[in-house]
Order: C-alpha cells, then structure tokens, then sequence
DNA sequence: TTCGTATTACGAATGTCTTCGTAATCAGGA
DNA sequence: TCCTGATTACGAAGACATTCGTAATACGAA
C-alpha cells in the first residue's frame, strides 16, 4: 500500500501532539508537553528534518509557521503494528492481538468493542 | 512487574533465534539466518552485549560458547507491546488491538482464536 | 529606514546501535 | 612443549537520532 515512511519516537511525540490539537506553532507544541524538558530549537529542528521527510507540511505564510502533520494517524499506527508483528511476532498481527490481550489490561468494556470489532470483521466475509 | 530490558533491532533478532532454536553457538545463529549478511565477530559482540544487559546467558565451559536467552519471550513480547501502546495508542492496549484487527490481515481461522481468547478472558471475570 | 526582538536555519556535539578489523586467548595435535 | 587454527575480546569507525548553541533572517515599532 501507501508506504508510511516510519516516524522515530522524537518524531512520533510531536506528530501525536499535532493529530491531537491540529495545525500548531513551535510554541503550541511546547506548550502542549508540559513534562518534556525540550528546547525551541530542538522542536523546530524536528520539525524542519519531518518536512523534509515528508511527515509534516508546513505553512510559512503565517509568521511563527505552522505545522500540520502529512500523514495520517491510523496509516501510521498501522504501518507501525506491522513492524513490531514482523519484529516480534513472526509477521503475525494475530499473533500480536492475542499476546496483547494477554496483558490483561483490558476492561470488560474493552473486550466488548474488540468483540464488536471481531462480529463486523466476521460479517464482512 | 518484572522490568524486562527492552532489546534493540539486532538484538531481537538474535533472540527469536534463540527462542526458536534453544541454546546455539555463533555459527548455529549465522546458519540460522540465510538472508542477512552478518560477520561472525559481529553476532559475537552483539552477544557480548546481550550478556552483559542480562538478555542471554552463555555457557563458557564448552569451546564454541554456547548462549541461551535470558529473558522470557512472551514476557518481551509483551514489553513490546506495552511500548508501542504508550508511543503510538496513548497507553492503550484496546486501541492498539482494535487498529491491528482492522488492518484486515487475520484470517477467518485467527479470528476464531481472538474470539476464543475473549471468551477466556471474560470468563475469568 | 533603522533597530530590536522573535523566529528560522545551520552546524556541531553527544549518545546509541551496528558493524567489523585486529589483537589476544584457548585447545588440540605434532 | 610448541604451533596452528578456531574462538573470543577489544577498540574504533560509520550511521542515525537527539539536542542545543549560534548565526542568519524577517517583521513590527520607532
């Protein structure tokens, strides 16, 4: 399919941040990690190496530019399943399900939509 | 729980070797892994390593070393997981099974485990 | 226009991972 | 014992990711 190139964690906190809040300044995304120690010029310089990786695009019409994420979350968090099952799990995302339910760290709640998710997967034949 | 160090790309590579295999010499893990072009100083200093972070244990007494994995498989499986769900799923390990689950590659037959193992699951309460 | 401040660009230092060249060590045969 | 080939230990190079200091730039105010 479409080949998500693959985010590194500095990378990946910041394009969480701008799937969450939407398009954001270098002060935006500062502001947004309140725990993470981080200077202006290291956020910026992220981003600028991301734009020319083609993880964000960027709006240099507006002073403090703004950053938008290029790629889209559900692609990523999928493109980054697929490596962790073909690292750990033999390719298998079954696999990978069925340990990850082992963890016990589901609520009832939880199950129940995986369930949902298993009948529609179920359905669609 | 139990804080199981996280291995690095190679080294994983190494363990599920090892786990698949059982205890193996340098050569038996070179044998084992066709595709990858990979010199024998270098399996032997990535285990030199792996020793030293606790991930495999090696038995000295025999000539040609002979290395077993230190940590558990499903353990590190599970590890994996809990990081991928705290980067990419906002801590989530439902999330992170829903979006697996709909990247649309588990068969008919891994879809009747994942049900099998919710059943588990709720039984226990 | 000129100056001052905020923003951006650049370059480099640091740390980690991976890889391998070379030196040191060991064990068995002559 | 000594030598030789195999194995192990060590050190360093290269690639990448992360971080930040400093230089360059742009915009608004005076």
């Amino acid at each position: 399919m479409t080949d998500v190139p693959t985010p590194t964690p500095a990378e990946l906190t910041l394009l969480n941040l701008l799937w969450k809040h939407g398009p954001s300044t270098v002060h935006d995304l500062i502001n947004a990690m309140p725990e993470r120690e981080v200077g202006y010029t290291t956020v910026l310089k992220t981003l600028q190496i991301m734009d020319a990786k083609g993880l964000v695009a960027r709006d240099s019409s507006r002073r403090p530019h703004v950053f938008r994420p290029a790629i889209e979350q559900t692609a990523t968090q999928r493109s980054l399943i697929g490596r962790l099952a073909d690292r750990a799990f033999h390719g298998s995302t079954a696999s990978l399900v069925l340990n990850a339910l082992g963890t016990g760290r589901t609520t009832k709640t939880e199950l129940a939509e995986i369930r949902a998710m298993l009948d529609r997967l179920d359905g669609d034949e």
